[in-house]
DNA sequence: TACCGCGTTCCACTACGTGGAACAAGTGGT
DNA sequence: ACCACTTGTTCCACGTAGTGGAACGCGGTA
């Protein structure tokens, strides 16, 4: 669309703005294709890591030489890529630098509860986790951190949301809609704005199946100095083992966390 | 190659190469910027950035702001720059994907010795920090996870030249060169050749006072799958408290260690 | 008031990244 | 032995995304 140029004034572009979630810059190019490679899973082939960051093979072959070359990234055993040192050095940089009371917080209330427990960070229109500490039980739950999820559909997220002014929150709906995860979650702005009201009320929120079938968590936000919500805290359970108003006896425990962890993140 | 492509033959280009040190590309600048905010010391200001990310104001400008946008980097209180959710995340996965036996074997190193344990990856014409345990005097060494060191004189960087072909040794030094960072810095290639000759004799390195004045070190390289050193480890004392010879006496645990480590990195 | 350092904005230029397409090198199926 | 398919790698004409010097505004300091 070649427009005549100077003239046009743009309804709503914010200088660099429109684009929603469309390809983008070469940065968010190359830190997509970091993240993929960074992924679980062991080192990754080209094809798989084109397909995780959503990249044009040519471009991400060449980003991917250019980050070898810079060493953030480690071609590994023939054409597989992995972690390289200068990457690995800014992780331990970043992750090292976090207090340590971070992780004796989390796994105090993992003690108390004896069950998953994820710290998760508000970033954009998702969240991510950046802690788990798992359970007791035998089984697993498909999280893992570095994960993405939605804010409308888990108990982190709807806890962070009931933080936000409204304007906000309608202003994400509008951009990230309400995608349905399961038969339980919530796709109304109405029943939406409803459910944040009640977990201002209590103090958490729960997730009941509503990001994933016969899973339940309760979640409470954290808040940084200036009352905006930096993160959350979850206590993850499934369904047939913890009931209802099992999880929510929980609560306390969770509180205690997120209120002590507000200082350090 | 089939032809010489327009005009123009290049005395010595590989295609983006001769820029030894330059300014360089968008990737560059916008790594160099990310490591220069999840630099340890607290919310960093634009000059500081600037700084130490060696990046035009006006550039550095830009580039944090579009990190900004996707959650690399956080602005906190006014304009300071930390490190932002989906790094942290990113951290979160490069250093819980590491196994936990990395640091078991460094610890157990530590207190068999007894001195700071330093884990560093190679990283082109450098060395960098991924771990740092402290030993257990009551000084603290001026090393730093992320930080970087030359190869030539530290007990890591020539155990590492010494599993290194010499050809590539030379071609090393013609691009780096031998900076002198203390009187006993060896900054001759030929003394740095016997150097590594003698280092392949006894299977380990010694720094004497070569990278720092009154640190003592002994480093030892870990070898990848293919014998291709990948990193190393050192035990870092002080001049005046460990001898030379005391200091070799740490040898033994100190190769236990990288040779228990290689599988791992 | 004059000064300085810092964050922020502007803008014309072009180097840098782009990505479709063709090529090369396996891998497996019959 | 042949072909069909997938995956890694190279090429190149195009145009946009990034560049960085310079100027602006502001708050604090001498």
């Amino acid at each position: 669309m070649p427009d005549d140029g100077p003239t046009e004034a743009a309804p709503e572009s914010p200088a660099r703005g429109g684009r929603t979630s469309a390809a983008g810059t070469a940065l968010e190019k190359s830190m997509r294709i970091l993240e993929a490679v960074a992924a679980p899973g062991g080192p990754h082939r080209l094809t798989d890591v084109v397909a995780a960051a959503a990249v044009p093979k040519s471009s991400a072959f060449r980003i991917l030489a250019s980050l070898t070359e810079q060493g953030f990234v480690r071609p590994q055993s023939g054409s597989r890529y992995g972690a390289g040192p200068r990457l690995r050095a800014l992780s331990a940089l970043v992750s090292g630098g976090e207090p340590a009371s971070i992780g004796r917080i989390l796994g105090v209330l993992r003690e108390t509860v004896g069950q998953t427990v994820h710290l998760a960070l508000h970033s954009g229109q998702s969240l991510t986790y950046i802690r788990k500490l798992e359970g007791d039980q035998p089984f697993r739950t498909a999280s893992r951190v570095g994960m993405r999820m939605p804010l409308h559909s888990t108990a982190i997220g709807k806890s962070i949301l009931a933080h936000l002014p409204e304007e906000e929150v309608r202003a994400l709906i509008e951009s990230a809609g309400l995608p349905r995860r399961t038969p339980k979650t919530l796709t109304t702005p109405g029943a939406l704005l409803a459910e944040l009201e009640a977990v201002r009320d209590r103090g958490f929120a729960v997730d009941d199946e509503e990001n994933e079938p016969t899973i339940r968590c309760i979640g409470a936000a954290v808040l940084g100095p200036d009352g905006h919500p930096i993160g959350g805290v979850s206590v993850t359970t499934v369904t047939f083992l913890v009931s209802r108003e099992e999880i929510e006896a929980y609560a306390p425990a969770l509180l205690a966390a997120t209120e002590a962890l507000a200082p350090l993140l």
